[in-house]
DNA sequence: CATATAAATGTAAGTGCTTACAATTGCAAT
DNA sequence: ATTGCAATTGTAAGCACTTACATTTATATG
């Protein structure tokens, strides 16, 4: 069943089958109907590829990430397929890992497949040297690249993402103020967003001209019971933290852990912020008090960015926005501090 | 840059180039090496939708799950990416909601994308009556479909699957034997695992032959705070409860704050068993005990099947497994109960 | 009613690959 | 040198569409 099939049963030519097939309004009403009843009779769906073929677009867009089992860009992913089905594109999901190499491998494999664009979920696609970020930049010209979460300045490469450094200072700004002075950063990478985190983090403590020692801010990549495991042996090590601010919320979540182990009040001995603003902080007790990227914004942001740059329409090559801070039970910030 | 371009510059026909890019073997090693080094200074790389169409497939098959942020199902579709890659296929995600029309819908759309295979992640596509279950048997008429945690005996259509009866039933008997006697059950909703829980459930309960009242069993779609509120209203009509089994976790830590906001003490007063062995699992205090249905076993397997389906072996259409019981701080029913 | 013009439709040449079948080549046995 | 056979390579016909351009048909104008 192809398209002479129709075009016979319809007693017309192939072409205007395919003109009715791809909305050409260069066809009389009355044929339209026609075909479109011959079509609907047989049962009659165009085949993909050759339209692929014939098209060079499938309408597909390559959503890369390092591991869509992680509750936040699982998120992401959803948040961007939903969108670019809105308009008519289907997503081909990737999840490459966190190394360089398997990140380079598969975003070639995507472009091997045709797709018309990639979005890069997650801000460890931006590495933090340009040879590094090579592959990104040889991919872009190809086709647009979307980062979401990261932001990398290039030609063909949108970036998406949230003023994490900016959230992360007000934040710190705020725990300082009410009184907060032994702060410790957990961060799980350096990613680029986890980067800026912690230049939030040393420019709250600058902009109050205090100290922050270099034990403050510790790059961790471990579960719940490592973290706290870890901090036991920071605390035993003698260094002393109020409040702990977190790249994410399992981090922060294993600092509660730790101090329920240690029998610390929390907020009042320990403060807690995580980031995300995932389900885990609510499952917990207190609640978690988290930082609201906007994911959901930020990926409907980068769908529409995406579509005017495949109809060509001009668009900014970054888009920042604000954070959110959901205080909850781990902080008193918002509140003033008894 | 195609094959023709190709083949003239290593001096061959393009058949010679279509075999080496086929890895066919009729084709001496010379020759071989030659049409390769061509490719790789070229940088030539084949137009999939070309091949699409000569050899009838892309090597992709759909992955059809009703929401990718839900972490259980975004457990499963990374998964299953993972294997179906390692298997040289790709996945294109759609995810379709709840609603019948919908999930036949974005069936059809994927089946249109001419993939090789769907792979329907969840219990929630499989509907109670036959005729509600009509759009998959047609989807399975033309690709073969797999089933996640759901069963449906048909042609064509393979399921794995956790026997989800018989861990409810289990561990519902021993919450009765470690003298448990009013038991609640909190099902989010009436999928295909859903009725199989609640069969065990109430199986549990007719192997010792005891009474189960309807309002033991409650099918309620909420979330943590919503799931607070209806047990107290429940428990404010009267009816009593010494243990909670839920149909995932997040139910289950809903029944938790219930607890805490009554001052219940757990597992005490009041025992608590999720399902899904997820990561919210860990972040509350108590930690929850939870049946874990061994999901990443189960996307191996699935896509182990599907393999041996596309490559025309044959293989059973359901695997069936059992659930671990993960015992954590909300339950005592593998330690005596004191 | 002839003509100009616009609208609708058809013809045929791509698009880049696969593969059945035909043709050529290489090589050992006669 | 000739033959037979297998291994290798080439030719050409698909695969199911799109679309520039040519042709036909309908409509409006004088």
């Amino acid at each position: 069943m192809n398209i002479y099939d129709i075009s016979k049963k319809a007693g017309v030519s192939i072409a205007t089958v395919s003109r009715v097939l791809n909305g050409n309004e260069k066809v009389s009403e009355k044929t339209r109907q026609k075909i479109l009843a011959v079509m609907e009779e047989a049962g009659y769906k165009p085949n993909a590829f050759a339209r692929g073929l014939g098209l060079n677009t499938m309408k597909t867009v390559g959503i890369l990430c390092a591991n869509s089992s992680d509750a936040y860009l699982a998120s992401a992913v959803y948040f961007m397929e939903r969108e670019l089905r809105k308009n008519d594109y289907n997503s081909i999901l990737c999840c490459c890992g966190y190394e360089l190499e398997d990140k380079q491998k598969y975003l070639e494999l995507l472009l091997s497949k045709r797709v018309d664009a990639v979005v890069l979920v997650g801000s460890n696609f931006v590495e933090s040297t340009p040879e590094k970020n090579k592959y990104i930049l040889d991919a872009a010209g190809k086709v647009p690249i979307i980062i979401l979460n990261g932001y990398l300045a290039a030609d063909n490469v949108y970036c998406s993402l949230c003023d994490d450094k900016e959230a992360t200072c007000r934040v710190t700004g705020r725990l300082l103020e009410t009184g907060r002075k032994n702060l410790l950063y957990l961060c799980r990478a350096f990613s680029y967003s986890g980067q800026k985190k912690i230049e939030g983090f040393r420019q709250a403590f600058a902009d109050k001209n205090m100290k922050l020692e270099e034990d403050q801010i510790q790059i961790f990549n471990g579960s719940i019971p490592e973290v706290k495991e870890m901090l036991s042996e920071l605390s035993n090590r003698g260094v002393a933290f109020d409040g702990v601010l977190a790249s994410d919320d399992e981090l922060a979540i294993g600092a509660l852990k730790y101090a329920k182990e240690k029998g610390l009040c929390v907020p009042g001995d320990l403060a807690l912020v995580g980031y995300n603003n995932s389900k885990m902080g609510i499952c917990c007790d207190p609640e978690l008090t988290s930082i609201d990227n906007k994911l959901e914004f930020s990926c409907i942001n980068a769908a529409t960015v995406l579509m005017k740059v495949l109809e060509g329409s001009p668009v900014p090559s970054k888009t920042l926005f604000s954070a959110d801070v959901v205080e909850r039970g781990t902080t008193d910030i918002f509140a003033v501090r008894t």
